[in-house]
RNA sequence: GGGGGGAUGCCCGAGUUGGCCAAAGGGAGCAGACUGUAAAUCUGCCGGCGAAUGCCUACACAGGUUCGAAUCCUGUUCCCCCCA
């Protein structure tokens, strides 16, 4: 068995590990389980949450046994670790849509049968916790002082905020999740974002005190794009990995606006692809890092959403920037009756329908900025009706600004 | 429980002797120029509608004073700090 650890700190991975030579000798000696913990706050995973997802992959790949842990009773209280504010509270109705639609994401990266690896829930042992019990058992092993001078909880009482009980619980409960992965799975490994590094160590010591056991964290660095921005967050918000919500060619979009100074590291992050490869890519200059953009966006898209989703994306990226070859179908597009093409529509209604922009003054300002084309051709007047002579092949070409494309066809 | 302070547009943050406030400044964002669907830089825009010097909605929430309130008063909610 290869030295799974030793990939994972070559693309990029390893942030922190409570004891690395003990780790990899572990990897490297048979089937390691190891836990990964996501909180369904949400419907869908982001691109944030994508480096933790990768990690997981290589090391299943590598042969061992993963249990993902969908947090159902951790997102019942909230962590505040890395968040700068208490973040509102979820019904348990919400919680448990969210992690069904979590864990089938999962699936998507992840062998997740019940064997090769498992998909389990916090709210099967914590929902039913009593309160007494659970302090005199776990609680009196957490120092409030140790607690306190953790960054994660650092950060939150210095700030106007403060943290309320209810989130200084959260590491308690991600503590006892890992002691009952242990028991129940021999579970010795937890991964995790670097921001998790606090609740993770406060398992392992959880683990080693209770049952004398030594389990391993590992976490992820936080990334940073070169510009300096949380990696995977747009002015929109998330880019969530579900296509409903961001389409592939989006998701591809994304991936292909990559920072030049970025590229070989997301390569080595978010692709499979071999190490040598990834450098040779990553060497390039110039206008010629575009095919190594192109790669990237590539293979990010069919990991995510397959192969033939990121062909299509791939083609209609090259046909609206790269000139006339590709396929034109999966850019952005919507249908429009031919009868109300015939009698022409206003411009600025077209762009709001659209979605390319949200107002009427956005789209005015827009075109007054000289931002606006129809079929390649700029618009100039505001109050330009768009007709079926703006056709071509069967739908109009609408942009807006350099990179959103619309294609308007017509039913 | 007592006392003090605070809540402003996507974020940060001015503004609180009432009108000159759709609200300074910065950041983010969008567009234009330059480029390579990059970065940096420069320029413009940046609540909604609108052709508009116009209207509407907005400064935690609900009321009130006033010709007129983000600015004053009352109540409510939430947050912070000090004391218990």
């Amino acid at each position: 068995m290869d030295n799974v650890l030793e990939t994972l700190r070559e693309r990029g991975f390893v942030k922190q590990c409570t004891d690395e030579e003990g780790l990899a000798k572990a990897l490297s000696s048979g089937c390691v389980v190891y836990y990964c913990g996501f909180d369904p706050t949400a419907e869908s995973l982001h691109v944030g949450n994508l480096l933790t997802v990768m990690a997981n992959a290589h090391i299943q790949r590598a042969g061992h046994k993963p249990l993902t842990l969908v947090g159902g009773g951790t997102a019942m209280v909230g962590d505040p670790s890395g968040k700068t504010e208490l973040r509102k509270m979820l019904t348990w109705e919400q919680i448990e849509k969210n992690a069904r639609g979590v864990l089938s994401q999962l699936q998507r990266y992840l062998t997740l049968d019940g064997k090769a690896g498992i998909p389990v829930n916090n709210s099967d042992w914590l929902l039913d916790l009593k309160y007494i019990e659970f302090l005199r058992d776990i609680g009196r092993h957490f120092r409030v002082n140790e607690m306190l001078r953790s960054e994660a909880y650092r950060m939150r009482l210095e700030r106007e905020e403060g943290l309320s009980f209810i989130e200084f619980n959260y590491q308690l409960l991600q503590a006892y999740d890992y002691l009952v992965l242990s028991r129940k799975y021999g579970c010795t490994l937890q991964i995790g974002g670097d921001d998790q590094w606090g609740n993770m160590l406060a398992g392992v010591d959880l683990v080693r005190r209770l049952d004398g056991k030594e389990v391993f964290a590992l976490t992820m660095p936080l990334l940073t794009t070169s510009n300096g921005e949380k990696m995977g967050k747009t002015a929109r918000g998330a880019l969530w990995l579900d296509a409903a919500k961001v389409s592939p060619y989006e998701y591809y979009q994304f991936w292909i606006n990559t920072d030049d100074r970025d590229v070989e590291r997301f390569l080595a992050l978010y692709t499979f692809l071999p190490m040598d490869e990834v450098r040779g890519l990553g060497a390039l200059r110039d206008a010629e890092i575009r095919t190594a953009k192109e790669t990237l966006a590539f293979e990010a898209t069919v990991i995510t959403h397959g192969a033939e989703e990121a062909e299509q994306a791939r083609q209609a990226s090259r046909a609206a920037f790269g000139g006339d070859d590709g396929d034109v179908s999966a850019m952005p597009s919507s249908t429009v009756e031919a009868a109300r093409l015939q009698a022409g529509i206003p411009i600025l209604d077209l762009l709001v329908e659209t979605g390319l922009t949200n107002s009427r003054g956005a789209a005015r300002r827009l075109i007054q900025g000289g931002g606006a084309y129809v079929g390649g051709v700029q618009v100039t007047d505001a109050d330009m009706v768009v007709g079926s002579e703006s056709l071509e092949d069967g739908a109009v070409m609408l942009r807006f600004g350099k990179k959103k494309y619309h294609r308007l066809v017509v039913s």
